[in-house]
This record gives structure tokens, sequence and C-alpha cells, in this order.
DNA sequence: CGGCAAAAACCGACAAGCTTGTTTGTTATC
DNA sequence: GATAACAAACAAGCTTGTCGGTTTTTGCCG
């Protein structure tokens, strides 16, 4: 991991979870945390977040509900850890996969675009996906969920260019290209399965090609 | 209301909400039924999919639970009709947009992308949106979900193309522009309260810039 | 035309099930 | 012995669909 990575996903690390060496019960209570986590993850995933009961994330999770409301003392310090958690293993997994491309293919094939889309194909981000839209109507989740994730956008905004040093003359186009490629991405997703027979691969590449061309100065971001 | 829109209209009327000129109990019958569709989608946009409870939609109705439970049976019942006709509306806005604007501003100014935002302002869509995303993981929502979305979705793609005949000799094109759009759009909507202090017309831009230059042949379709 | 029975619109109460958070108790670690 | 991890039972509240009952409309028949 390099120096960009640990910068940024030192600034998102969950608290409460980085337990390494100390007693055995701190170890087991973030391992027990852990397992609760991965399986909200899940849960969120498969059933929505309308039907993510602590009833099911316990079982799930192979714990009981006592031992669960122990840890997380109401179903809002759960979620809330939940989004902390996502949104760090979720940057963590987008990093490692722009610090695998070479240059070249970063550069001139558009490869972030792969690690992008492959990076929304994840439960963490399916999770995440449920707790947004969910935070625009619920006003509890909001209030834990839209502090965090405004964070995590303005974190990842201002950073990540780091890993994209072709666009370091051209920061308004570099957020453009950023926010415009999740975009896409972001509603590709969303019609998943109702566009189930036409080919995604054709819009990513189309966004790449544009986003390469905003790159060159071929494309000018509107005023 | 022109030909193509009307010709688009009737393959996805609502079936049972058409009684005008029957018998009094008939209609009576059709004007509590689009009070309570009315009254579910308010719900859905205001409280999302999960809150979206029978008592509160009767309550929003202003009728009582079992005068509802008359009409829709289930809770089943009333959301399948929800789709209907929320897809409906969306669709008679939307081609009411596109048929008001001159031909210059459609063409040269990507007057249509400004009525697809729009179009995704309304209580409509978000209600759509709602039951999109709560259809990845509910079973039973998704069985009578996919299917309507799936066909609204092909009759737009079908039958939207007549009122945009510049596009006539470049129907891939077309389909691709149609789906990036409402890729963006959607996308931007998702992100619209963590995105909040951005310039989302920046984003509508350039996606009315490169749709242009797909129309004229200077961006090009990916094999 | 008037009355009457059937049908439809509408209402409120109920049972069954689920969800949440509390509380009380047990075991293992410090 | 104190504290933390874990377990299980409980009460309160909400949601859904069913059921019996009331009012209004409709069609029919004398």
């Amino acid at each position: 991991m390099d120096d960009i990575s640990l910068r940024v996903l030192a600034q998102l690390e969950p608290e409460g979870l980085d337990a390494e060496g100390q007693s055995w019960q701190q170890r087991k209570s973030v391992q027990t945390r852990v397992t609760i986590l991965e399986a909200a993850i899940d849960c969120l995933e498969k059933h929505g977040y309308g039907r993510t009961t602590t009833q099911l994330i316990a079982e799930m999770a192979g714990v009981s509900r006592g031992a669960m409301l122990h840890h997380y003392a109401t179903k809002h310090d759960l979620i809330a850890s939940v989004i902390d958690y996502t949104c760090y293993r979720r940057m963590a997994l987008f990093l490692e996969g722009i610090r695998a491309l070479k240059d070249s293919a970063r550069i001139n094939e558009m490869a972030g675009i792969e690690i992008s889309w492959r990076s929304m194909m994840t439960r963490e981000f399916a999770a995440y996906l449920e707790l947004a839209v969910a935070a625009r109507t619920d006003p509890g989740l909001a209030e834990i969920f839209l502090p965090k994730a405004r964070r995590i956008d303005q974190t990842a905004l201002d950073e990540i260019i780091r890993a994209f040093p072709e666009w370091a003359e051209n920061p308004e186009g570099y957020a453009l290209a950023m926010d415009y490629a999740n975009a896409v991405l972001e509603g590709l997703v969303i019609n998943r399965d109702i566009w189930a027979e036409r080919d995604q691969r054709v819009l990513c590449q189309f966004v790449g090609q544009t986003i390469a061309m905003l790159r060159r100065g071929e494309l000018r971001r509107p005023v």
C-alpha cells in the first residue's frame, strides 16, 4: 500500500476496530464486532435496508441478539458503524485497484473506469446504496449517514487526484470527471436489473472515451 | 397531445382508471382509487418504500383503511397499481415536455436533457426509484415491478425515438444516448443530497454536449 | 312510478406476527 | 471481586389481513 492510499485510508479508518495486540477481551470484542458488521453488510445487500432487522443480522452473524445489543446498544449505533466500515472497505478496494494499474493502462486505456465499475459490483457498495437511498426519507438515518457520506466524498475528491497525476494540471476537469463517472456508473447499477439484456460495457467505454477527451482538452468543462 | 404521445401512452394506460361516463358508482370508485394512488406516491416520496404502510397511505388519502382494502385487497395489489400509474404519469409528463419544445431548442440546445432532468425531480420519479431500489431485494416486489419496468423501458426506447426525428438515421446512437442520459441523471438524483454544494447543471450540460457530438458523428458508439 | 333486494362502497375492531429495546441472569476475563 | 462478554425472556408498539356490520347505489318487478 503506497503513501497516497495510506494517507486517505487513515482519514477514514473506523474507530474501535484496530485493537491488534491488546488484551484478549479487546481482541475478542473487535472480532465479534467485525463479524456483526460483515453480517449487517450481507443483510443490507440481500434484504435491503427496510428488511434489515437486528434479529436477522444477529442470526446471519451467528451471535445472539443479546450479544449484539451488548456491542451496539441500538440499531442506530450499529448502522453508524456500518457506514464507517463500509466506506472504508470500499475506498480501500478502489485505491488498491488503482494502485495495481500500470500508468499506461490508467492513462491510455482508461482502466480506472473498470476499477470503479468493479468497486460498485461489491456487497459493500450494495449496502452503501441501500443506506444512501433510505437516508433520503429516513430522518434518523439521514442524520448519521449524510455527514459521513459528505465527508468521505470530499476526502475522496481531495485526495484521490494524487492517484491520477495526469490530471494534476486540470483539477476542475478532474472534479467533473469524477462526478461524471460516478453518476453514470451508479445510474447503471440502479438500472442493472431493468436493462438486463443490454451491454453495460458499451456505456462504460463511452464514458472512458469522453473522459479521455476531457483530459486531453478535446472536451471542455461547461461554464 | 400529438399522435406519437397518444400511441405510446395508449400502451401504458393503467387499467380500471378510465371510467369516464360510466355509472355513478364506477366514477366514485375510480375517483377513490386515484386518490389512494396519489397518496401512495406521496407516501413513497416522503417516507420511502420501507415506511410506506397501508395505514399511512389511507391516512394521507383521507379514506378509512377498510375502504382502501376494499379497493386493493392486499398491499401487493396496491403497489402493482402504483407502478402502472406512476410509469404512465411519468411518461406523459416527459412526452408533453418534449412535445412543447421547438425543433431548434430540441436539436441545437439539447433541451431534452433539461426535460429529462425535470421529469426526474417529480414525486412520481421519487416513488418509482423507491420501488426500483426496493425491488432489488424484495422478491415479492421484484415479481411485479421488474416485468412492468422492463416493459415500459422497452416501450419508451422503441417509441420515443419518434419524438426525436433527428436521430432517425442513427438508431444505435440514439439507444446509447437514451441509456447514457438516463444513467447520468439517475446517478445525479441518487447523489443529490450528498453532492449538495456542487452544481448539477455543469454535469447536465456536459451530457448535452457529448450527446450532441454523438448525434453529429463527432463521437462514436464503442464497439 | 314506487318499493325492494342485491351489490358495492365504506367503516372499525380484531388476531397473529414481527421489531425494538429493556431487564435480568450467567459465564469468562481482568 | 469487579468488569466485560454473552444469553434469553419480556413488554410495548406497529403492520397486515380478516371479519362482521352500516350506508349508499343500482337494477328489477309489480
